[in-house]
DNA sequence: GAGTCGTGGGG
DNA sequence: TCCCCAAGACT
């Protein structure tokens, strides 16, 4: 560890640290869902969620998913189908993928019983040291620590850390602090107190430190540079995407969609056919049409561009041109799968395809 | 270690 | 408008 956060880790009173953030945490804390017990199975699906989510976000999602998916078993017995369709909207799906394997393994494993040691917890998929922690001090009291972005955040300002919290390595020393910081009487609560102060105090651009709990304990308070932490690298922009997509109907009103690869962007999602095209508007239709044939052995018959709608991912751009379109009478659609308008409903897709829905029934009513 | 993996909200 | 963010994990 550095010496300058030695020097102030040891300058720091931590009995009194403790107590100011927990006290205050009892006091202002929250009332969430996933707050009014220490079920471990809904503690870890509401951990799950929360990953690179807000809490607005998360807040019904978890009131349906748990409704849907009571218990842990449940979830094991649900089909994939099913949970991604609770899941649809909230996006990195592989996070419910892997929770649906991990909880499987847990009914095979240990008999049903969520794991309290960091040894078998972490073999869970989708667990890791974030997760692992919480999960452990949350519903098990296990003074594990819990370094998420929050976590990083205020530890950062409270001992005047200026490593980079954007690399990954930055986060063991942060772990190797909190070892001896966390409270052993009560992880619990002063791990959710510390992301709880990073949430509604601590803020990431203009802290309310006149109202915070610790400030007294803060070395960036006291030397006035709270709003230059934590040290974060940014990221580079997206990559645009160029494509096209179609939504097909017949003459009876069947839809054509498509399920996407188990594995990568928005993996065992639904789709409406489309593909990446050059960025020549005029002969776009053509490209979209040449594909439907090869990959669909579909024959089609566009209508003129629709609209476009753009969806933004964190690494790309997909700027996505729309065409409603007929399939033809006899016509084949090979890997693709015929669903009424209903039976749609059923499955999952992206909300870039939910968008091209909404706008294919756009023409439609005119 | 850097890239991959979603989405909606806020400054 | 644009950029950054929000309780990360996996490859």
């Amino acid at each position: 560890m550095l010496d300058s956060i030695d020097k102030n880790l040891h300058s720091l009173n931590i009995e009194d640290f403790r107590k100011d953030l927990i006290s205050w945490y009892l006091l202002e804390k929250r009332d969430l869902p996933w707050r009014i017990n220490q079920d471990p199975y809904k503690i870890w699906v509401s951990e799950i969620m929360l990953q690179q989510t807000r809490v607005d976000t998360v807040i019904p999602y978890f009131l349906a998913f748990t409704e849907k998916f009571p218990t842990l078993e449940a979830l094991a017995e649900a089909d994939e189908e099913d949970v991604l369709k609770a899941w649809e909207g909230l996006g990195y799906y592989s996070r419910v993928r892997n929770l649906h394997s991990a909880v499987k393994e847990v009914v095979s494993s240990y008999g049903g019983i969520v794991p309290d040691t960091p040894e078998e917890i972490s073999k869970l998929k989708g667990v890791g040291p974030y997760t692992k922690g919480a999960i452990l001090s949350i519903a098990y009291n296990v003074p594990e620590p819990a370094v998420d972005g929050n976590v990083m955040r205020v530890m950062s300002r409270i001992l005047s850390i200026w490593e980079d919290i954007a690399k990954p390595k930055t986060r063991t020393i942060f772990e190797n602090i909190l070892y001896e910081v966390i409270s052993k009487e009560q992880p619990s609560e002063f791990n959710q107190a510390l992301m709880e102060l990073g949430a509604i105090i601590c803020t990431p651009t203009s802290p309310s430190c006149l109202m915070c709990p610790v400030r007294e304990h803060c070395h960036a308070f006291h030397e006035g540079v709270q709003r230059e932490l934590p040290v974060k690298s940014k990221k580079k922009k997206p990559k645009q995407v160029t494509m096209a997509a179609a939504v097909l109907k017949d003459a009876e009103g069947h839809y054509y969609i498509h399920k996407r690869n188990s594995s990568g962007l928005l993996a065992n999602l639904w789709e409406f056919p489309n593909c990446e095209t050059t960025i020549d508007i005029v002969s776009q239709k053509e490209q979209l049409v040449k594909f439907l044939s090869d990959e669909y052995e579909t024959e089609a018959e566009l209508e003129p561009l629709t609209g476009t709608i753009q969806h933004v991912f964190s690494h790309l751009v997909w700027n996505i041109s729309v065409y409603a379109g007929q399939l033809k009478p006899g016509s084949s659609y090979k890997n693709l799968v015929k669903v009424t308008e209903t039976e749609m409903q059923r499955y999952a897709f992206p909300v870039s395809h939910q968008k091209i829905y909404k706008m294919s029934l756009q023409t439609n009513e005119q």
